[in-house]
DNA sequence: TACTTTGTCCTTTTT
DNA sequence: GGACAAAGTA
């Protein structure tokens, strides 16, 4: 068991053996920031300056959270008990069970995911007859969100027009029925948690004084009410730790921010800013690469990556002829690294935008290459395994309207929208939950349903409860009828198979408060939502967004549609700062690749059903040309117009080509916009405009009398 | 009541 | 092209 300070550069040795105070870590991709982390953690523990119970570390990802616990393990033998590690949501949980009669909560209260927020949100909307087009609920959704991250409650919102005071009834509408129904959302967790703390002095001193030493992890993507719960645990005698890298934040649009940086320099009068910036990662091709493309960028704290390893590969550059023809090209190059023996599991292919992967997925399976699609959906926010859940929840908490409504009538037992309407109305007038009505209504078969099944379970083990329930709940049955049903029955019995790792794992680690398995069961889920799919660890190609490659590395990674308009995406350019953080979005994918990196786009895309005339991105035209290989002449001048005689929109295309001059799919140039494609015509003569996509210089309709465009 | 068909809308994502 | 909700049909 040792530390092996000795193989740390001097920059890691000094981040880890700082003294006893507020500490800011900036940490350039593969600069070992993990590393650091941790070994600061056991470095302070073996030399006695702290114990594992005088710990808070947090993270943003359990996976984040898992990795530095085994990393830590390994370095000492010590118990992690008492240690506070994990995610912002899952320490501010811990405290809201372990606290629960302050912070006004049922012990067993559930959790929302975004899924069951919206439900819930949209379930109230109906109820009181909000119009859902002047209020969609994902803006409702997103509103509610965004001010319970700012730490306001409905009544601290400034009310700056009647639009936001609408938004703030449903708010406050909202609040009242969470708490009414006694869950909690993702947000509300760490809210609820932040005022249990600011307004219980005692509580608050007790836990500042536990925690001497707090450490943050991605410390850039923290939100304002996450930094100020950081700070709640101040003290004369508590150092901060905070590692992150601005130039890798790229989660400002969820309510990230990078300010809180240099707030925590200031606030805290950091003494000690120690940056990492030796990368051991990446070859230097790839690395010169990435820097040139950020030095574009103005909000900086300012850093400049370097490597020991050599320049390495230059960087490979494509240009295709259609999204189809990219995906070909691609698929051959996975060919010939396999042929060459780098493994499947060690290439990326990554992408803007989860749309995109469909293409690249098709080349691949008649290739019969094996591949894996990170994101999308996880196992706890599959249909059949959120059904189950429902049922658990019931036995949990019957008060839970949310559960009651997904699966009262799932599997069909003749309970429709008028027997629930009935309900609802008198569960509104009894000031009481759903389950608590039911009793003279057709809804009764399902009251006793739940009510035998807890009866039936109330001795029973974890993983026998949740077999039970899935069996008797009828699910596997309406499964077994369905065309797809095989797969879904496979899930119900995973969930059998998590309960039971789940309950073995609790056993081992001992780290929960007093609750009850099945409640803590049900939190794990919420809170984790099963990173851990079917077909982990086989031999597979990786495909993820640029967003889930964050923290991870591979020997070659594709960087695919670099297109103006996907990547720097269309609706990021009008945001403020949009453009940075797409920039910041592509160093990050840059920064992914050991020794290879392939760049690529294409001339067409489809997209949302329509074909797309894309420029290539800029962000291909900010790195050096010395450092690339095109492997296609560069911005090819003949661009081969796509063959639409077969298509339905040929007619259409032709009468709108006609008398106008110039081609839909044509490269034109303009005076003052530069280089563009005609993507759409209308009108002919005098009257004729065209719509060209000039790419950084954005999408324009030019009236042809009017503008000078040229043929390029 | 339950299943099928049509019309709308599209970033990024972890908890 | 696909998810989701509302409208249509047995």
């Amino acid at each position: 068991m040792s530390l092996h300070l000795e193989h740390l550069n001097p920059e890691q040795l000094a981040a880890v053996t700082l003294p006893d105070e507020h500490a800011l870590i900036l940490a350039g991709a593969g600069s070992g920031k993990t590393r650091v982390l941790t070994t600061r953690i056991a470095w302070l523990i073996k030399g006695g300056r702290v114990s594992p119970a005088g710990i808070l570390a947090v993270t943003f990802t359990n996976k984040a959270a898992r990795e530095m616990l085994t990393r830590l393990t390994a370095m000492l033998p010590v118990n992690p008990r008492g240690m506070w590690m994990g995610t912002f949501h899952g320490l501010a949980n811990r405290m809201l069970r372990a606290h629960h009669r302050e912070a006004r909560l049922p012990q067993s209260f559930q959790i929302l995911d975004s899924q069951d927020q919206l439900a819930a949100l949209k379930r109230l909307m109906k109820a009181s007859g909000v119009d859902e087009d002047r209020f969609p609920p994902r803006e409702v959704q997103w509103f509610i969100n965004a001010q319970k991250e700012e730490g306001l409650r409905p009544g601290e919102v400034p009310l700056t027009d009647e639009n936001v005071r609408r938004f703030v009834e449903l708010y406050a509408a909202y609040d009242e029925q969470c708490q009414r129904e006694g869950v909690v959302d993702f947000p509300e967790l760490l809210l609820r948690s932040f005022e249990l703390l600011s307004r219980n002095e005692i509580l608050r001193e007790h836990y500042a004084q536990r925690f001497s030493h707090i450490l943050v992890d991605e410390f850039q993507d923290t939100n304002r009410l996450q930094y100020r719960w950081l700070k709640l645990f101040s003290s004369r005698h508590t150092s901060y730790f905070c590692v992150g890298d601005d130039d890798q934040s790229i989660y400002t649009f969820r309510g990230a921010n990078v300010g809180n940086m240099a707030d925590f320099e200031r606030d805290f009068k950091v003494k000690h800013v120690v940056r990492l910036e030796q990368n051991y990662r990446s070859h230097g091709n790839i690395l010169d690469a990435a820097n040139a493309l950020i030095a574009n960028n103005r909000n900086r704290l300012g850093k400049n990556l370097w490597t020991a390893a050599g320049a390495g590969e230059p960087l490979r550059v494509f240009e295709g002829e259609s999204d189809n023809d990219e995906a070909r090209w691609l698929v051959e190059e996975v060919q010939a690294l396999a042929r060459d023996g780098t493994p499947l599991s060690h290439i990326a292919v990554l992408y803007r935008s989860n749309a995109q992967s469909r293409v690249v997925e098709h080349a691949l399976f008649s290739q019969g290459i094996p591949y894996r699609v990170y994101g999308g959906l996880r196992f706890f926010e599959r249909a059949e395994v959120k059904h189950a859940l429902a049922y658990l929840r019931l036995l949990a908490f019957p008060d839970d309207d949310n559960a009651f409504l997904r699966v009262a009538n799932f599997p069909p037992r003749g309970i429709g929208a008028r027997t629930i309407e009935q309900l609802q109305d008198a569960a509104k007038q009894a000031g009481a939950s759903l389950m608590k009505v039911a009793d003279g209504s057709k809804a009764l078969v399902f009251k006793k349903l739940i009510e035998e099944l807890k009866s039936e379970t109330a001795n029973l083990p974890l993983p026998e409860v949740v077999e039970h329930v899935v069996a008797r709940s009828g699910l596997i049955e309406h499964y077994k009828t369905e065309r797809e049903g095989a797969d879904r029955i496979q899930n119900l019995e995973e969930l059998v198979n998590a309960a039971a790792a789940f309950t073995q794992e609790e056993r081992e680690t001992e780290s929960g408060e007093a609750v009850d398995p099945l409640t803590a069961f049900l939190t794990h889920a919420a809170l984790e939502a099963g990173e851990h799919q079917a077909g982990e660890g086989q031999e597979a190609l990786q495909m993820m967004t640029v967003h889930s490659a964050k923290g991870l590395e591979f020997d070659a990674v594709f960087l695919t549609g670099l297109e103006e308009g996907l990547f720097p995406h269309e609706q990021s350019v009008n945001e403020r700062d949009g453009l940075e953080e797409e920039r910041r979005l592509a160093y990050v994918a840059i920064t992914r690749a050991r020794r290879r990196l392939y760049l690529s786009h294409a001339q067409t895309r489809m997209l949302h059903g329509q074909t797309r005339y894309n420029v290539a991105s800029r962000f291909l035209e900010e790195i050096p040309n010395g450092l690339m290989k095109w492997l296609t002449p560069r911005f090819s001048r003949q661009r081969l117009v796509p063959d639409f005689s077969r298509s339905k929109d040929a007619f259409m295309m032709k009468r709108k080509e006609e008398g106008i001059g110039f081609r839909i799919g044509q490269n034109v140039t303009h005076p003052k916009f530069g280089t563009g494609v005609i993507v759409d015509a209308e009108g002919s003569g005098t009257e004729a405009r065209v719509q060209v996509n000039f790419g950084a210089a954005g999408v324009k309709w030019l009236a042809l009398a009017v503008a000078k465009l040229q043929a390029a």
